[in-house]
DNA sequence: GTGAAGTTGTGAAAACCGTAACAGGATACG
DNA sequence: CGTATCCTGTTACGGTTTTCACAACTTCAC
């Protein structure tokens, strides 16, 4: 496949499904599946298979007309896409409950993210062992950064000190940060950050409860 | 301001932004703030104007014309609709890290969202203290759902049992479930889901990153 | 009172995304 | 070989979301 050096600005709405499709994918190679049709896997994620083909099309060349998809091409094909054909290293910053449980989380070393290193301030849990990682201190980040050549940073801290940490991770070389803390942080052109805000799920969800509960209130006062 | 029927048809891109202009009020009101304009308050949240009064349309009634805002009117506003103007007792479901870590994010009683109930059929957790609430067997899962009116659960259990318990929850009355299972729940007409997808969002940062790492190689390469 | 500056509400324009439609290629089978 | 069936790549359409533009209103200064 050749990666088109245009593959970068294709829709955000479209760079969500490929993990999806990538998950799915992986779990028909595990059954022993070899061919996959546009309409088989779309079905099975509940979406259009047009819109499968269409976000294939952003980056093309993933089997040839007439024919499904291999589906062994395709898992490649889209761990190239994401940027885990080799496994990306990965920091976990903050040592909490929350960093705790990510470093506990088999699944990112499945998907590719193997943890490479776990930082924190606190004397509490500098030392603990998890994973087969110990909880380092926050002063050897630079060097287990550089060492490690680690380019992908989550970051678990509280939030009044998550701008703090971010700028020291970007000095250090971090290029993405996954930001668990409930603040927008401020970084410079050519850094990648996602908030991941839980406070934000669960809000939108409550919305849509209100709105069934209304909904519900209705239907009987209207009978 | 009167609570519009129709406000349930707003875009889901509007709902997801409503939690951000709540929380960064909030953060107004607490520095003692009374009133703020739509560009005050866009530009903290790196958003268009237009968009926050076009957002703020869809339930109108928040300010005359030619005044700015209210801080303190549009928290309460906002409250109303995201539906947590009253507490929303909420159930955790498996007491694994990820469980043990929202249990123990205050956060989440500080948003509204107050924990009261966790569960876990694991006889290992069963006992466990955390914020004033003990992990319980799941065979008390009806009776306390009933007992505390819990509406929304927060399901952190294995993906393989997800759908089980899901379905349990729904049985027992449970309307919205946030699930952070990597599993994509099967669930009837009028229950609300939210999947919280981590690796979906560690993905997307790796693409970027990937881009980020090529566009950098390709300006060396240039010159 | 009048003009200037600042504000919201609102509808129309533009950009974006999802869906449908179809051309063209591959296979299976008689 | 010919036909029916299944498949993808691609383009055009339709709907949704974002952005722009402006009218109507309020305050303040003079």
């Amino acid at each position: 496949m050749v990666m088109n050096r245009k593959s970068c600005d294709v829709p955000d709405a479209t760079i969500h499904r490929l993990p999806l499709y990538l998950e799915k994918l992986k779990l028909l190679q595990a059954i022993g599946v070899e061919d996959v049709s546009s309409r088989q896997l779309a079905e099975s994620l509940d979406i259009k298979a047009s819109q499968l083909r269409h976000d294939f099309h952003y980056f093309g060349g993933f089997s040839r007309p007439g024919r499904p998809y291999r589906v062994e091409k395709l898992v490649s094909a889209l761990e190239m896409i994401i940027g885990i054909a080799v496994p990306v290293p990965t920091a976990i910053v903050g040592a909490g409950h929350l960093g705790q449980a990510l470093a506990n989380y088999q699944n990112l070393e499945l998907q590719g993210f193997p943890v490479r290193g776990i930082f924190d301030t606190s004397p509490k849990c500098i030392g603990m062992e998890m994973r087969g990682q110990t909880v380092r201190d926050m002063d050897e980040l630079e060097k287990v950064v550089r060492e490690e050549n680690i380019k992908i940073a989550i970051l678990t801290v509280p939030s009044d000190h998550a701008q703090a940490v971010a700028d020291r991770l970007i000095k250090a070389g971090i290029i993405g940060i996954f930001n668990f803390a409930p603040t927008d942080l401020k970084v410079p052109e050519g850094i990648a950050v996602r908030n991941e805000r839980m406070a934000v799920g669960i809000m939108a969800l409550s919305f849509k409860v209100k709105c069934i509960l209304q909904s519900q209130e209705d239907n009987i006062t209207e009978v």
